[in-house]
DNA sequence: GTCTATAGAGTGATAGAC
DNA sequence: GTCTATCACTCTATAGAC
């Protein structure tokens, strides 16, 4: 094998390249609706060479879909360490909200794989996944004993109103562009995103400045 | 024609069960990924049928989609009158959850068709729709110029945070499930899923009762 | 590694008998 | 109105020349 030096570095080129063009095709048109020949087109390339590389659409698929995936953790995985309750749960909405912004496509492509019951990834929410994800609720649940939070509210849903609302503006931007009446999603339009959902949270959990 | 008496029930009746297999199989598969051919089978059919009644793939699929959102006009329009801002958003919140429980497949049709970008619906997000938002958001600015509720959240943003918290016990079903680690989401899910998102935006609008 | 040509399977749609 | 048989087309995938 070659996957060193220059020959290796064509075949990685190739790989991003077509990973690329894979991920705007599938963000728009989903997996069935998205064809080989689109994504060779859109990287330029002639269609027997997403073969060559991925071995099938399904191949490339879930290539895709670990590329997105990995995405997820390595923007959100810094943030695992909570000192104060609102220093992490203002850097954590922020996080999440610049990750739908910079990265839409990836959340679209992961939206629509749960919408469709994860036909591709349902091996990774298993009984581990339910453990992880009681992990990052018990960093709230903690502060409900430590009586720093509102004890009353489901820390639970506090996770899923969080990251409803921030992926909100990736999987529906259409609609939200819509209701804006803008043709672009700005930077106010984020920031104003950020704050709003900021301040209901932090009013609920009882931590207002007011 | 005959679209009265026994003659036009038949077609009503068959329309209706195309209809309602045509759901279940776009909301679990998405355009591309349906096949007539699964729709026909679902509705104990044989697939000419299906045309003969709907002419093609994509007036069957419109006509699925004018279905789903004139069941989400039908299940919120009742709900225009505001009198006061805590019970309009207690039973607004309510509702949208309800509707979620109930209709988690239309649901989740919307949402994979703006996730695309709504390339069939098009037409219903123009200037009119924005219009219909503005209508909506203003009932909270109203109550900002008021005085009653807290001016300083974007009513814009608390709109969009009460659809994605409320959609998403639909849309993210799949992965809800996995994290609380439950086969089925039963009542005691949706009742806390409300009252944590009607606690947080109350709170946010500084209309909590403690 | 790259690309042309094509095989092979599946799908939307319709003709035409009943 | 219903259903069998089939056409026409598209798409994944691969064989094989370069």
């Amino acid at each position: 094998m070659n996957q060193d030096s220059s020959i290796g570095s064509i075949r990685l080129k190739n790989r991003e390249l077509i990973i690329h063009s894979a991920i705007r095709e599938f963000s728009q048109k989903g997996f069935s609706g998205t064809t080989i020949q689109a994504i060779a087109d859109r990287a330029n390339l002639p269609k027997p060479n997403v073969h060559y590389y991925f071995g099938s659409k399904d191949k490339l698929y879930q290539a895709v879909l670990s590329h997105v995936m990995s995405l997820w953790d390595s923007t959100l995985d810094e943030l695992t360490h909570a000192s104060e309750p609102r220093t992490f749960i203002e850097q954590y909405i922020d996080k999440k909200i610049t990750f739908s912004r910079e990265n839409p496509e990836a959340s679209r492509i992961f939206a629509a794989e749960i919408l469709n019951g994860a036909p591709y990834i349902k091996s990774r929410f298993g009984g581990d996944y339910h453990n992880w994800f009681c992990g990052r609720r018990d960093i709230f649940k903690q502060w409900q004993t430590d009586g720093v939070i509102n004890p009353d509210i489901s820390t639970d849903h506090l996770l899923f109103i969080i990251w409803a609302s921030t992926q909100h503006y990736a999987d529906y931007e259409f609609q939200v562009k819509a209701a804006l009446g803008t043709r672009r999603l700005n930077a106010s339009v984020y920031r104003d995103a950020t704050n709003t959902l900021t301040t209901l949270v932090l009013a609920g959990l009882g931590l207002s400045q007011t």
